[in-house]
DNA sequence: CGCACTTTTGAACAGAATCAAGTTTTGTGG
DNA sequence: CCACAAAACTTGATTCTGTTCAAAAGTGCG
């Protein structure tokens, strides 16, 4: 257990990556050893398919999860009915950190596509943490940066007119995918028009009409879920004014 | 170091209280020697007056803080000189956990009135809380309600109308006034309309003309800074529709 | 005591929601 | 693989909520 594990940077790598735990370990490098103590808590876990739940909203936490392939939301659901989307995670991203708190999960995490990931048992992480302390600033950090999008979330939702939402989410994503080795100006829209603008605080009219709208001014080329960005610069400008909004925005 | 301070139990709650960690020591109760610990790493803070910078975006995050006496709010500036209020805070919250990711503080934290604030420097934090797992338990809880406060928050701007909003606001701070032991009917807003309306995702004269509908419908009496709740029931009829909104909501 | 800031209130305006209809896409079962 | 039903999307017309502009009154700090 306290055997370092003779295996290469490059071994090191694959595992990191292949378990998608990007977040958590790649950005500063644990130790081979820290690295297979992290491997061994870690469960893999079942595919989910398209409209799986990965958690439910007052269900008891036991582990958080990390993206291995795919698309989730997160959502809460209203009294009557109606959902909000709290925020969308692909390959690499962490869900499940509102429900340490409570100790239960705060929201629902269906998938969008068919998925898989990690679990990671949260009682776990922590002792693990304890011991390995580049772990511990990880975990801190990712759940700040969290609380960072969050703020930029708000930001968006409390000051930006419904175009500006919809450019800044668009730049959102597009950076996000590009951090992940795809392309920033061509992707799929994996959520619903209806999706997009529970997120932004909008109605899915509204989204529709922006989409088409940001076409016909040469900004972007839509085609049902695919989108292109043929004009990112003008994009930026759209949402300029708010300069925390464009980086650490959405989720 | 190691050596148990002998001092009752009631001394370590007053220490507790004294030093306004309430959310970091107080929920499951450390060991004497562990608080006398905690003690030993959180700096007494100077006095900042109304309108003091307890920190500025951009600069180096070296603390937490947790808020002893007084009341702030946390804003992030647009390019243009507008600013967007994310959160207030009172006695006995913290703040400061949306810089770690970063190493610097993504917003301004502005002191609204003669304000007080302990100083918890993060290294020695993170240090300390590998050595007490309850600590490190209880920050993780603290950050993670943020999280799911900031999900409440998103909630709020996302799909409520404008007295809704408001009316979300109010209870949330009557419950918080009520969670320390100030009076949950009667208390004053130490932020003026033009920080709600920011925080709230409305102008100031939105705010005003809520203020006032509320006041002529008996729900609550206004005047000035001063706010009266007549009929809280009716308040959380306007925003029971939002199941999640109501507890976690603002900060 | 006066000046600056905050608040209130009114009137006109604008942006997004709502209502509605029609079209396209997607998924399912035969 | 095709047909059909359900879901998702687009677009237009209308309505309504909240913003903007404006002016006056109140409050408080120096």
């Amino acid at each position: 257990m306290s055997t370092v594990i003779p295996i290469s940077s490059h071994h090191l790598r694959a595992a990191c990556s292949d378990c998608s735990l990007q977040e958590l370990c790649l950005p500063a490098g644990l130790a081979p050893d820290e690295m297979h103590r992290l491997d061994e808590i870690v469960n893999r876990k079942r595919p989910l398919k398209r409209g799986d739940y990965l958690y439910r909203a007052g269900g008891a936490l036991q582990s958080l999860y990390a993206v291995r392939t795919g698309f989730f939301k997160s959502c809460v659901m209203h009294d009557d009915g109606r959902e909000q989307v709290a925020g969308f995670h692909m390959a690499g991203e962490m869900l499940g950190m509102d429900g340490i708190g409570s100790g239960k999960h705060m929201c629902d995490a269906v998938s969008l596509e068919d998925s898989e990931v990690c679990e990671i048992p949260f009682n776990d992480l922590e002792t693990l943490s304890r011991h390995i302390p580049t772990l511990q600033q990880h975990f801190h950090r990712i759940m700040s940066r969290e609380i960072a999008r969050d703020y930029g979330v708000m930001l968006l939702l409390g000051s930006m007119r419904a175009e500006e939402r919809l450019a800044a989410f668009l730049l959102n994503l597009s950076q996000r995918f590009a951090a992940r080795g795809y392309s920033s100006k061509s992707f799929l829209l994996r959520m619903t028009r209806n999706e997009i603008g529970s997120y932004l605080g909008l109605k899915l009219e509204t989204i529709s009409r922006a989409l088409s709208h940001f076409q016909t001014e040469g900004i972007i080329a839509v085609q049902n879920k695919s989108v292109e960005i043929l004009d990112a610069g003008r994009l930026r400008a759209m949402v300029s004014q708010c300069s925390v909004a464009t980086a650490p925005m959405a989720r």
